[in-house]
RNA sequence: GGGGGUGUAGCUCAGUUGGUUUAGAGCGCUAGCCUGUCACGCUAGAGGUCGCGGGUUCAAGUCCCGUCACCCUCGCCA
């Protein structure tokens, strides 16, 4: 019996309940107490007489979050009493016999402290945190969620399979963190970054159809919508191509969320070149929950004198903006002129803009625009009166990431969100197969060098290598990346030109993933699949702003967890059995260094 | 590595231009009273190195410098 489960038809019988004290209202003479479980809460009622007063006086020692085993007999609340709030609300439990199990300290903070409670607090004493309604439902309703998509899988036919978490450092990717062995001094294992090379070794091993609720860590700075360990449904199929992939995705989504959450996914999910994501809303995540699209206006505004303009596309840059309807008499001048900090926060130099009020035209780029130009803005955007436009030239990424940032931001502010808790779900498809990498002065693989490139005539890769789209595809809702995925390249030839193209030589890729070759020069099966961000697809579901609570035990922002001191200082002796030695290290502790 | 924010009682917070009484409030805690409460109520009490270190000043919670922790974020995250 739980403390949820008791209601008017339990009359009469004989309980008894172990959980918590939540609450004791002591009358002097009645006393109540309210034991609390993961299922619920029931009132106790002691009355002096009816009970023997040595049971009254040890109840009356009773604290908050004590724990106890109660026996009594159930009742039905007398008439005025019943709350009909609670789910017990019609019934109490009338003690005949009480244990304490484990009396507790004052917490720190209570379960049923309603306000917010210091997230530093909460997670040193992240146990008493998980007390909490909020943290419960959560990680129940994490778990409800993994167990409905392995239903769904399983009955596709899908096996899940777990992969090494000591395993081999991959070349390229996220950072990885690492294992030093004790039996081959000076080696590391590396925790995985995610399944990405067994799952591929498990299409060649003939599974046909794989999948794993995976832990995949990384050692890359923290967002709120990033741990270093997180969970991924992993995914591969073989003998398909990208439908198949989104096929199977969209109804895993679809009908987990329906039976979890009672929410309808429409699918198919629309689906968006990366090309057109960049162009329209500046990012390759885009937020498709409202419009306010990116307008390409360069050749608008190409000639207009305005010397910045000019400037920039004489330079190759481009000219976009937002034209925000009704924002000429929305945003102030002083919310204007607050952009502009804001985009040079994304290299941007600035925002110019251009109202028009009952006909007047106001702003910088007022006085370059001419009738013709305005006929030209009404017909590509819609530009009229009572609107504002706003506008950044520069280089085109600048461009993207500036208006990209400026369009999340003004949606917030002026509140273009939409509150039917709508999950706009989109495929982002056509992704370049590499990017230029400033850096290293070279071409890097945009997804990973296992990437099918699509060419659309033979040799492109080598001569026109910016203009390759890669067979990958990234699932994409509400503006945040839930996963990606790709159609693997399965044959030796394809890998090979990859591989010489992005510098990587036969004795380098032999050296670091030799195996991996090996495996596909025996029979290795066409295959694609993808990699879902859980924690972060859970939280838009919860609507919660971080994915610290979809996690049992998180770690901070510095990768540290506050309740059990890790990442900690080991002994001399175990660092030496590990041939470690540690160099350059700040005296630990927040006190003053030594000079 | 960079930018922004926060740090005062166990918790959530207030604290004016640097100075007035002994740094406050609510909740919690302790004690007493209370027989139908359910955030029980009433009365009283305890509880503070103002994150830490330095500096300016006759005087610092308040100003300056440094530092630590946490949060948000840019870079980063194939």
């Amino acid at each position: 019996m739980t403390c949820g489960d008791l209601r008017a038809q339990h009359d009469q019988q004989v309980v008894t309940l172990n959980g918590w004290i939540d609450v004791v209202r002591d009358h002097g003479g009645l006393l109540f107490f309210d034991v609390r479980d993961r299922f619920g809460l029931t009132q106790v009622v002691l009355d002096p007489a009816e009970v023997a007063p040595a049971l009254v006086e040890e109840a009356r020692q009773l604290r908050p979050e004590w724990v106890v085993a109660v026996t009594g007999r159930v009742r039905r609340r007398p008439g005025a009493s019943v709350n009909a709030a609670r789910p017990t609300g019609e019934v109490e439990v009338v003690a005949t016999a009480l244990q304490i199990l484990n009396p507790s300290k004052t917490p720190p903070f209570l379960p049923t402290d309603e306000g917010g409670v210091n997230e530093e607090l909460r997670l040193r004493y992240r146990y008493l945190d998980l007390r909490r309604p909020a943290l419960r439902e959560s990680l129940e309703l994490r778990h409800r969620f993994f167990l409905e998509i392995r239903r769904v899988l399983d009955r596709e036919k899908y096996i899940e399979v777990e992969t090494p978490m000591l395993t081999r450092m991959t070349p390229e990717g996220s950072r990885e963190y690492l294992v030093p062995s004790r039996v081959h001094p000076g080696r590391f294992y590396a925790l995985p970054q995610s399944p990405q090379v067994f799952k591929q070794l498990i299409m060649v091993g003939g599974m046909d159809r794989y999948f794993q609720i995976a832990r995949c860590l990384r050692d890359e700075d923290l967002r709120a919508d990033r741990q270093p360990e997180f969970t991924q449904l992993d995914l591969e199929l073989s003998f398909g191509d990208e439908e198949d992939v989104f096929a199977i995705i969209e109804k895993v989504l679809a009908d987990s969320i329906k039976a979890v959450f009672h929410r309808d996914v429409p699918t198919p999910f629309p689906r968006l070149k990366h090309r057109d994501a960049m162009l329209r809303y500046g990012v390759d995540k885009p937020d498709l929950r409202f419009g306010l699209e990116i307008q390409e206006l360069s050749e608008i505004w190409r000639g207009a004198g305005f010397r910045v303009v000019d400037d920039v596309l004489a330079a190759g840059g481009v000219v976009r903006g937002l034209c925000v309807k009704g924002g000429a008499a929305r945003l102030s001048r002083k919310d204007i002129d607050a952009l502009t900090p804001f985009v040079q926060g994304f290299g941007a130099k600035g925002v110019a803009f251009l109202k028009q009020e009952n006909g007047q035209l106001a702003g910088p780029l007022s006085k370059f625009t001419d009738a013709g130009r305005i006929a030209a803005l009404n017909a590509a955007c819609g530009f009229g009166d009572g609107d504002l436009l706003l506008i950044v030239a520069d280089r085109e990424r600048v461009v993207c990431k500036s208006l990209g940032e400026l369009r999340n931001d003004l949606a917030r502010k002026l509140d273009l969100l939409p509150k039917d808790g709508r999950l706009a779900f989109s495929w982002i498809v056509d992704f370049p197969m590499f990017d230029w990498s400033d850096d290293e002065q070279r071409y890097v693989a945009a997804h990973h060098p296992f990437t099918t490139p699509l060419e659309t005539y033979p040799g492109q890769m080598e001569k026109e290598p910016g203009k390759v789209t890669a067979r990958a595809y990234d699932l994409v809702m509400n503006g945040w990346e839930l996963g990606s995925g790709s159609v693997r390249i399965h044959q030796r030839e394809m890998q090979a030109r990859v591989f010489e193209f992005l510098g990587i030589t036969p004795d380098e890729a032999r050296e670091k993933f030799g195996f991996f070759l090996e495996a596909f020069e025996y029979g290795a099966p066409p295959h694609c699949g993808l990699g879902l961000g859980l924690e972060r697809t859970l939280a838009l579901l919860l609507d919660r702003p971080n994915i610290r609570d979809l996690v049992a035990f998180p770690k901070t922002a510095s990768a540290s967890d506050l309740m059990n001191g890790a990442p900690s200082e080991v002994p001399l002796k175990q660092l030496k059995e590990l041939h470690l030695q540690v160099v350059d290290v700040e005296p630990a502790g927040g006190g003053p260094k030594k000079a």
